[in-house]
DNA sequence: CTGAAAGCGCTAACAC
DNA sequence: GTGTTAGCGCTTTCAG
């Protein structure tokens, strides 16, 4: 393949030859570096408007060994969750945190064994200075394998208790805590949950919540717990819809008399409710529903949902505050931040 | 900043120097260019493996002048849209058409003057072959900026009906005339219609082939026109669920007894179907509905949804063969793509 | 404060 | 077939 870049391309030799300084002040002048003349710069800065001067990524790359890009890595072997509202939302909020930082965000999906392997060359190419990743299962060995490269690397959600690696997360047992006690408070006390895949630590963490407002009010505001529920009061899913119909059917099956539901997922709660109405029980007033995301699908399907919301553009922040953190100090200890839920109510509307 | 590169990564020299043969010989080897003894490519790889060799992409990109990635670039002020399933399948439709090309994917968003300005730079300093450019409004300037610097570019929907830029596109006036008479093949005729926002062309093509199947009835095979329906039967949305949601009630207000509908996308037919609820309407039994986009939120609020559906994956592949095509002669005439569409049935369900 | 010079790691053209 | 060489355009010392 022939080579693609226009030619003809201004160089900086080109700058320095028009503006009549060397090339090493162009550079200064167009790094913002300190200590150039202000009339020197000044002179450089037309020249530059002049020739439309744009500095080539790849030779600036070469020489400063460093990318100025970061991958926002997907580990989920099914694409069909990227549809999911929390992923666009997440690449939306990172996108936008990164903004200022002068960095490009490169998307990447890695579905298997083959695609981790292409992408850690990738990464080991120099292409990037650092990676961000989310939606990482329990045993997901790109973290690690990112780690062992030094390879600058902050997750979004811990792939387990003892996570090493740098990650951001949200507080999922809280997030779950405070919604079945808002439930408890209300008057439900027949409470089932959904829950996401278990090999996923916030699915894990989720259930934990849930478990532990009803089976200990362990804090003085909490409603009086009515003892823990066993596990058929349980249905894993595994975020779709689909399985959110079917778990709630399950549910309903087992305990026909329950009265709310703690979903750990948006599409996961839309697929709820569609098997509530269906059985002929009306949502939310004679069962209550609380899905975790603050975000469209459950609301399309029933506007008065509750959820956990969580806060993506901090989420996104965090990310990328933690990622540049780790470039600028390659010497490091592991960072990791848990934001905050917010319960929003809706269900009084 | 500091350089971020991992230092002491071994370099073509070293793989060279240990399989005891010359830099040019090894680069041969690593782009798999013909010419190479088997016994010194063997050797050569052997020394590959032994250091954990890998090409290092800025110094590649310098050299031979290309960047190996393409850039997806959606030009939505709302990026909230991004979140609509069309957005999500497209990226994965392109990412697995390009998979086999060795290209990556960088996904950017443009929402205004400045990140425009800001990704043409981008683009000119060298970080990408080629731009793949989605949801493009009327009068969009990016793909006339590209064009004009020599950037190879494809646009997912053309701007207008004389688009110059090379474009893959989906028959959506054929669509739209489909499904309308379909929808008069089954006995309604009281058929309104909820578009996308007019200064894009999808738009103006769907409303048009609405108008086409009910004012004209050109083709033998189309059932009796009743006569063209004036603008009354038109309600303009804007792809959100809010907006299908108002139109629809809209068109219920101004004529109450509309047996149909064509609805621009499936975010708004969603919204649609709600207002036609909420209105007592019984759907489709009542009224029928079809959508365009066979994705899942419709399908979410009415499993029994008619759609025109657009070939997503084929979209993707003829995009990334058309960018493919371009880099490879950059002489070039344009180079146009019209993909059918398909009406998919399921209000007999 | 600024110019000159030495690479960064690779590709491609040219010799041998 | 394979080694050698000249850059690609920029950053970064190092002198002045």
């Amino acid at each position: 393949m022939a080579g693609r870049q226009r030619t003809g391309t201004p160089t900086l030799e080109d700058v320095a030859a028009l503006a009549g300084v060397g090339r090493g002040t162009v550079s200064r002048v167009v790094n913002n570096a300190a200590g150039v003349k202000d009339s020197t710069r000044r002179a450089v800065e037309r020249a530059i408007a002049e020739l439309g001067y744009v500095p080539n990524h790849a030779a600036r790359s070469l020489a400063g060994r460093r990318a100025d890009a970061v991958a926002l890595v997907v580990t989920e072997a099914e694409w069909r969750l990227f549809g999911e509202p929390f992923f666009a939302e997440t690449v939306r909020a990172v996108s936008d945190a990164l903004a200022d930082s002068g960095m490009h965000l490169l998307l990447t999906l890695v579905r298997g064994a083959a695609e981790r392997r292409r992408f850690v060359e990738y990464a080991r190419g120099g292409r990037v200075d650092g990676v961000l990743l989310v939606s990482a299962h329990g045993g997901e060995p790109l973290p690690d394998m990112l780690a062992e490269l030094g390879i600058a690397t902050v997750l979004l959600g811990r792939r387990s208790a003892d996570e090493p690696v740098s990650y951001v997360d949200v507080d999922n047992v809280g997030g779950a805590r405070t919604a079945v006690r808002y439930l408890l408070g209300s008057g439900r006390s027949a409470i089932a949950t959904i829950t996401g895949p278990l090999d996923m630590y916030v699915a894990q963490c989720r259930l934990r919540g849930y478990r532990e407002a009803l089976g200990r009010g362990t804090e003085r505001d909490a409603a009086p717990a009515p003892g823990a529920p066993d596990d058929s009061w349980v249905a894993e899913g595994d975020f779709t819809e689909e399985s959110g119909r079917r778990a709630m059917r399950e549910l309903l099956a087992r305990h026909p008399g329950l009265d709310a539901v703690l979903v750990a997922s948006d599409t996961m709660a839309a697929g709820a409710v569609h098997a509530l109405r269906a059985a002929g029980r009306r949502v939310p007033d004679d069962v209550a529903v609380i899905g975790f995301d603050d975000f469209p699908l459950a609301q399309h399907i029933h506007p008065r949902l509750t959820t956990v919301r969580q806060p993506v553009d901090e989420i996104g922040r965090a990310l990328v505050r933690l990622l540049l953190e780790e470039l600028e100090d390659s010497a490091v200890a592991w960072r990791h931040v848990v934001l905050r839920t917010e319960l929003v109510r809706r269900d009084s509307a």
